[in-house]
DNA sequence: GACCCTCCCCTTAGGGGAGGGTC
DNA sequence: GACCCTCCCCTTAGGGGAGGGTC
């Protein structure tokens, strides 16, 4: 590529040909970051061929989303070995920023599905289904229902929290089989969540009794009740934990009468 | 989970309590986002338990980057199937927002790249090297040197802009072997760029020969005379097209004669 | 002394006028 | 009439004081 040409540009003309709006060259200008070759004397700007190659290092860079404070001083004394620290710095930001949105996307899939999910129901009716494996979070801690209620938050809030955005979804309680059918729905529940990574645990395949309801939480003992009065009459045996799930509960409805509860758990006939 | 509970809370408790700051509850009170429950005659702001659960919901479709405008119009009639719309047009953006971030990725992996290759060069040796295959994209038009500065210009610019933010790394021009060789460095050049892509083709693996140097455009050719001289009297012919590479020209250096040009060709012994 | 309140200013990177002169 | 100039206001989502009252 040559070089070497005495023509000059009006702001207007060198933004043209730079293919970028005139404010961003004004702008540029104002805050000293790239000023025209000079002015003429009745105050207009030009620039010239020669400042073609910088404008494009700026851009490429801006394209890149270096901050514009960093172009400043990097482009004080621009040079291979700066310019490899600059560019590293901002390979990790840039990894960091996908991997928070590829959680966004986890979350945003989930919420697609659970909605999608929450269109064919029909609730307050139990079903028998056959279900795949899922990998699922408990929480470590069980669920001490005498805490006050600024603990029971805090709690959950905290469980919640440390799954990040990929656990915001899908998520509500595990009542564990063998306390539950001895002591009644109040004891031995941890929170749980729909979720990959280090802490998961597989939830088996199988056949599952599910129903689904909308009630306030103070109902939901109603409808785990109805769940097992159906299994007992009908001759289903509990076979795995009890998943009380909250399908998007305050992000899809107004008032808790109208949160959506599923409750799910594996099963097998009494022969 | 349970409710009902006639504490309240201050601003200060009830932000303590949902682990966001302060400021944030007043702000989105301020613009209607998220009210107290009510405010006590001393003027003070009071929350309740009830109203966590909708915070948290704000929260988690802040978190998943909704815009607050988005939320404000949402939650005046939340309900699964709005919720459903919102998460898909948000799943559009957050892909497209990923593939661009991605983009910048393998832009600063290039730089880095060549950055590195920059720090271990001797310039204005000439050597032969065996290297792997690589994709490159081709302008479409030759280059017509007979047009205005401007007109060239603007056509490199239409080039490196087509193949967005990868294309700014490592590009330069390519001359076609045999009208290299039969008119001279001045005719049947093409801009390249190291790149994958539909358009993409293979820049075969082999013996290349290769030279760095620093120099401003108008040394250039002294440089591939260079090459070519060397070649010539070690014995090696043409075997391919000619690359002039401009090495983050003014990404990395502010004069146009610290601009380092990386030139290679594929070669073969003259037997 | 710790907490709450209401202004008010600040941040990023420009985009979009208004009002007035210049080619 | 098209183009250039200099103010000046606007956008997002809060964060950070200052100055003054309240528990």
């Amino acid at each position: 590529m040559k070089k070497k040409n005495n023509k000059t540009f009006s702001t207007g003309e060198f933004a043209k040909l730079l293919e970028v709006n005139k404010d961003t060259l004004l702008y540029y200008d104002k805050i000293d970051l790239f000023k025209p070759a000079g002015i003429h004397d009745n105050g207009y700007r030009y620039y010239t061929f020669e400042q073609f190659d910088h404008f494009m290092a700026i851009q490429s860079l801006r394209t890149v989303e270096l901050p514009i404070k960093k172009l400043k001083s990097y482009f004080d004394e621009p040079n291979a070995s700066s310019l490899q620290q600059l560019a590293m710095e901002q390979q990790e930001k840039v990894a960091k920023e996908i991997q928070k949105l590829q959680d966004i996307q986890f979350f945003l899939d989930r919420t697609v599905a659970l909605t999608k999910e929450m269109e064919q129901v029909s609730y307050g009716e139990v079903m028998i289904k056959q279900l795949p494996a899922e990998l699922v979070v408990h929480s470590m801690e069980k669920i001490d229902w005498s805490d006050s209620m600024e603990a029971l938050y805090e709690y959950s809030m905290q469980f919640i929290k440390q799954l990040g955005v990929k656990g915001l979804a899908a998520n509500g309680v595990v009542y564990e089989k063998d306390a539950f059918l001895h002591k009644g729905s109040e004891h031995v529940t941890r929170l749980f969540c729909r979720l990959d990574g280090p802490s998961a645990q597989t939830k088996p395949a199988g056949l599952y009794a599910i129903i689904y309801q909308k009630v306030g939480y103070e109902e939901i003992p109603e409808v785990l009740h109805q769940l097992l009065t159906y299994l007992q009459e009908e001759g289903w045996a509990l076979d795995g934990d009890l998943y009380e799930e909250y399908l998007l509960h305050s992000l899809s409805a107004k008032e808790e009468k109208d949160y959506t509860t599923k409750i799910s758990v594996k099963v097998k006939p009494i022969r």
